[in-house]
Formats: structure tokens, C-alpha cells, sequence
DNA sequence: GTAATACATTACCGAAGGGTAATATATTTG
DNA sequence: CAAATATATTACCCTTCGGTAATGTATTAC
């Protein structure tokens, strides 16, 4: 409480657990998922541990949800997650520009075949 | 340890607190500093508290430190936390780049007078 | 209506985290 | 040498957090 703490401050705190990160990358790559649908990603995690870290996400803004039929569908909110984050990606912009360029090298010459490095898989699917 | 963690996973439980968020910026802005100079900048905190935190900033390998008689001198290796978090940028990179566009668009209109949207401020001094 | 399904919520636990105070260590100063 | 300075380390406290299990609630299926 000695620190201001901007509105980014949620976004941090949120992505500090690699739980909630793999949440959010299901949700950019195979766009709306139901809460088993991601639930069955965590094999050693139980459900309600999922909607737990779910609520949390929801409540950061960084998600949303519909129900359908007893579901709730999860989409990701990429404004809320980039603008959040934006001003504390810019202030050291000049460094990732170094390191994504390094990224992109290497993924051109075939030395990485993580998919993540790939433009193609970012699709959004099934708006309604 | 039921999720891969990769090596970024210590960088964004490093970045989770606003404290040590505040010391990168610190080193980022004025170039390299001492402890107590460091320490200055948080009235709230105790000295040991802040050692303890660039003891793990310096673990994490966002920091690197430097005798100079009986102080300390922190600095910044941005090429660190750069090449840690580009992969994970790179996956939203699509949406940084429009949320970036409004923050400099907003900047331009002065409407924000937050230096951290200038570019003249992260300067390099005294390397040795 | 009853049972089954899909999530959410609550209570609870253990581990980790941030903070302080006290102590230790190295360096400079007198 | 002793005293002072600058930082690191340790012990300890309290809170937060991630996880499970159990219970609650809404919706669909029978």
C-alpha cells in the first residue's frame, strides 16, 4: 500500500500465475471454451480450481462470459488485457523490438517449431 | 507443477509486484544506482526490505550489481527481461500494437503528460 | 418431479510472499 | 585499532494465494 498501484497492477498480479496464463493462451488460440473444455487442459487440476482462477480472470476483465444452455462460454477480452498493459510495454518498447526480432530470426530459420512464433493460429472462430 | 514452467514464469512472478515493477523503472530511467539511493525512493519500506528485493531481481537476472567501495550499484539488463518475455509478448503481439497506437495517439494530443510516453528519458549514463 | 450435468461458492489447508527487526559482514573514516 | 556506513542475511510475523473437498444452484434429460 506504499506503492501506487496503477490500474495495471490487477493485470500483474493475474499474470503471475501460469495457470491463468495457459488459460488465456487457450482462449487467443482456440477461441470461447466452455469451463470444461479448459478444465480438461489441467488434468491434475480439479474443476473448481479452474472457475476459481475463471472468476479471477472474469473479475480483471481480461475475460468474459455467456452462458449456453447450463455452460458459460469464456472468451478472452484482448483490449482490456492490451491496454492495461500497454503503457508499461512501452516504456521499455525499445527492448522488446531487440528481442522480437531476435525471436522472429530464429523461428525463420526453422530452429524453432513452436507454434506461438507463427502468425496463423491467432483465428478467432464461432462469434455467436 | 502441474503446468509447464517455462523460464519466463520467474519473470512474471518478479514483474507481480508493484515495488519491484518501481525499482526497474528507477534503474531504467536514471541509469544504474545504489541501494540506498534506491531505497530513497521508498519512504514506506525498510533498506533490508529493498535489498531483499533486488536480491531477488538479481536472481531473476533482470538485474546485475556491481561493488563500488562499500555500496552496491544496481543496474538494469534489459536485454534479460526483453528476451524472457518476448516469446510471451509475441503471442498478443497483435493487440499491443493497436492498444500502443492509442497510448501515442493520446500523447500526442497532450492529453497525457506522464513522461513515461516520451522517449527521451531512458537514457544511459556512466557505465563505469 | 427426479436425476444428472455444469459451474459457482464456501470453508479450509499448507505454502509462499512481503514486510520488519535484529544481526552479520565488508568497507571506509578517524 | 574503533566507530560509522552500506548492504546482506536471518528469524519471525502476518497475509495472500493456489489448491482441494464439499456444498449450492441453475439447467437439461429422463
Amino acid at each position: 500500500m506504499q506503492v501506487m498501484s496503477s490500474n495495471s497492477d490487477g493485470l500483474f498480479r493475474i499474470l503471475a500465475d501460469p495457470t491463468r496464463r495457459l488459460i488465456l493462451d487457450l482462449l487467443a488460440e482456440r477461441g470461447p471454451l466452455s469451463v470444461g473444455q479448459l478444465a480438461s487442459e489441467f488434468p491434475d487440476l480439479v474443476a473448481s480450481g479452474i472457475s476459481k482462477h475463471l472468476m479471477g480472470l472474469r473479475a480483471g476483465g481480461v475475460v468474459s462470459a455467456t452462458r449456453r444452455g447450463r455452460q458459460q462460454i469464456y472468451r478472452l477480452e484482448p483490449d482490456v488485457l492490451a491496454a492495461g498493459l500497454a503503457p508499461w510495454i512501452a516504456k521499455y518498447e525499445q527492448y522488446w523490438s531487440a528481442a522480437l526480432e531476435r525471436l522472429r530470426d530464429l523461428a525463420q530459420e526453422g530452429r524453432v517449431k513452436d507454434e506461438l512464433t507463427s502468425r496463423k493460429n491467432v483465428r478467432r472462430k464461432r462469434l455467436k
